[in-house]
DNA sequence: GGCCAAACCGAAAGCGTTTTCGGTTGACAC
DNA sequence: GTGTCAACCGAAAACGCTTTCGGTTTGGCC
């Protein structure tokens, strides 16, 4: 009825020792190319697959990776994430290892769970994400010697592994592009300056508008949360400004979508009085009318590379510090940005009642 | 310098057995209060982590389950994914189980890794998503005895786990709300009938006719894929009708953003000439202008239940088929629903123009 | 023929737990 | 004092694999 698994049966039925039998099926080279194929013949045939856990705890490696998952502040950022652990996943499984995920529910319970891995070692790396400009967590894992890779880069990642696309250069090109529309003030939504992204695409910003020889004038530098609400907010501080700007980058595309909003509710229309552009790429964002201008960047071969790097570390074929690449943005020239308008200023209100007749339902 | 870990230590330190200290940690009641504590003190103390290899191997178990994520056809269906794999996570931890993702890349690559865990047995349950009407995953893992439970229905399923949302029932509602706005003539646009879900809301949307008192009118009956092009397509085909639709049940909400699109593109406002309801509660459905009527399903707390039912049935408390849960999903009232459009017909042409001047960026 | 490698394989010692099976206590009743 | 029954705990055998170490062949070469 059970029968019996393992290397024993293999063994049994070829008159070879079970040491033999696992050497040839993991390919060593003390065996004889005849054997190794009798042996593969045999496991073929009897379906075998070996256990896991005693492989595991006999040589001391765990082939398995985990994914720490960003906080669920907002639903709409976690976009990415099914496309990113599909990358993983993918590449990992091509490797014979694992994808393990962890959602800690806070700070604590993360180093309580990075503790628990750096003893329990049933999980060999970390991939990281969501990095702070000073972000604890580096220290924490070099300290407890848990190789690990960061999906972004930090004050802290000089001498860890980290893949991160050149946001800065991001929005440098996305500064720039306005500029070469002819926008001259041209604002920043950003976010929140604890995460390092967010510094470096307001850093973009400032160096796109040098580059341009344009200034950054006073109240154009924003920033807010990352979701619908934060965009929209922002983008009225900009519109209540004396000189509104007449071009907007943002720092994701729903704080850009918020910023839409916020410019039609103005009586405005997005891609028209004022210009702007949006980051990451979002899919949905061509589904807008107009359709967001953005900068979009690669997700799945992000979380493949991500994979890849990672076990090379594990396996101490490279060192961390020379796992370091970064990802080029590229823009998406969609409908929001445009030079800027030359209508007449009278326009205005008459525009508004057709365009904005509607929203939320004509009824109310 | 390299602290040896382990029962061990705790042993020696303690003057007892190896086996008396794993049976203190694990509460076994042969052992007195007073050494389950002096243990738990010295654990605590040196940071004991059991090893969780040698754990899975001894004991036969392997705390872990496994995600089998549906594959990335388009990006956007997946911001779903993030919100489900949390609350799995979530109570999985809670527990001490482990999450593990399984990206398979198609039919035989899925076979092939449901074949190697009924050999491994890494993973002691599954949980499948996107279940097709006649879905042979079902057989087949009963057949290889691999516990699971798969989040939506199939023609299968009968006998096994499962946790659905009322599809059927979400879409009588959805049509009769429509219904009752006045609505007579309202279509649908369905999902591929390969999926047990797209079958389900059809049905739906069905019934509520009848239960309206109204009847399908020939062509109404639209399916497509879940994209935004697909839904866009079969708006259009709808329009092109001799008598096009007041009103129209989407299968879901990218399918109904695509629709809106054609409904914009023909001349019309989505939510005044035409009324559509999404599905699935998508956030960015409320950014969209007009902001999407659509029904919202708990995934959270979908993903959280999942894992519930899953560990109950691993551990045999409980048989596979008294595991079946349907949960209901909720009218969300934004803009695109109102009473048919009783505008003068020739408004259509003056209201195309002001309202769709500049789609896709005003220049071209 | 003898010596040395190289090639190949087996024995056995782990890996760090869990779990069964006895064995030793002490208390308590008779 | 004997027997009995709990209550506790230790010894030891798994669990199924990896890996070191040593041993037996072979074949080549002087």
């Amino acid at each position: 009825m059970e029968e019996p698994k393992g290397l024993k049966v293999i063994a049994e039925r070829l008159n070879l020792s079970e040491s033999t039998v696992s050497r040839a099926l993991n390919d060593y080279r003390d065996i004889s190319a005849r054997t190794k194929a009798r042996v593969r013949d045999v496991a073929e045939e009897l379906g075998y697959e070996p256990n896991t856990h005693a492989r595991r705890l006999a040589s001391g490696k765990s082939d398995t990776i985990g994914y720490v998952m960003p906080k669920q502040d907002g639903q709409l950022t976690e976009t990415f994430l099914g496309e990113l652990m599909a990358g993983m996943a993918k590449t990992l499984a091509g490797c014979g290892w694992d994808l393990m995920v962890l959602a800690p529910q806070s700070p604590e319970d993360e180093l309580a769970i990075f503790k628990k891995i750096a003893r329990a070692r049933h999980v060999s790396g970390l991939i990281i994400s969501r990095t702070y400009i000073d972000d604890p967590r580096f220290r924490i894992l070099q300290d407890l010697k848990i190789p690990f890779v960061s999906h972004g880069r930090s004050n802290e990642s000089a001498n860890s592994a980290w893949l991160d696309v050149d946001n800065e250069l991001a929005f440098v090109e996305m500064t720039s592009y306005l500029a070469s529309l002819g926008h001259r003030r041209i604002a920043h939504i950003g976010g929140a300056p604890v995460y390092n992204f967010a510094r470096q695409r307001a850093d973009g910003w400032k160096r796109g508008l040098k580059d341009s020889g344009l200034k950054e004038v006073a109240g154009y530098a924003e920033s807010t949360e990352l979701s619908f609400e934060g965009g929209n907010a922002a983008m009225k501080r900009l519109l209540a400004l004396d000189e509104p700007p007449t071009a907007v980058c943002c720092v994701s595309d729903v704080v850009a979508i918020g910023a839409m909003r916020a410019i039609r509710d103005a009586g405005y229309l997005p891609g028209r009085e004022i210009s702007l552009v949006g980051y990451d790429g979002l899919e949905i964002g061509s589904l807008l009318d107009p359709p967001l201008t953005t900068m979009s960047q690669p997700l799945q071969s992000a979380g493949s590379r991500l994979a890849e790097m990672l076990i090379t570390i594990v396996e101490g074929k490279s060192m961390p510090a020379d796992n370091q690449e970064l990802f080029r943005a590229s823009l998406v020239r969609r409908g929001t940005a445009n030079p800027p308008f030359e209508g007449v200023p009278e326009g205005r209100e008459k525009h508004r009642q057709s365009i904005n007749s509607n929203v939320g339902g004509f009824e109310s």
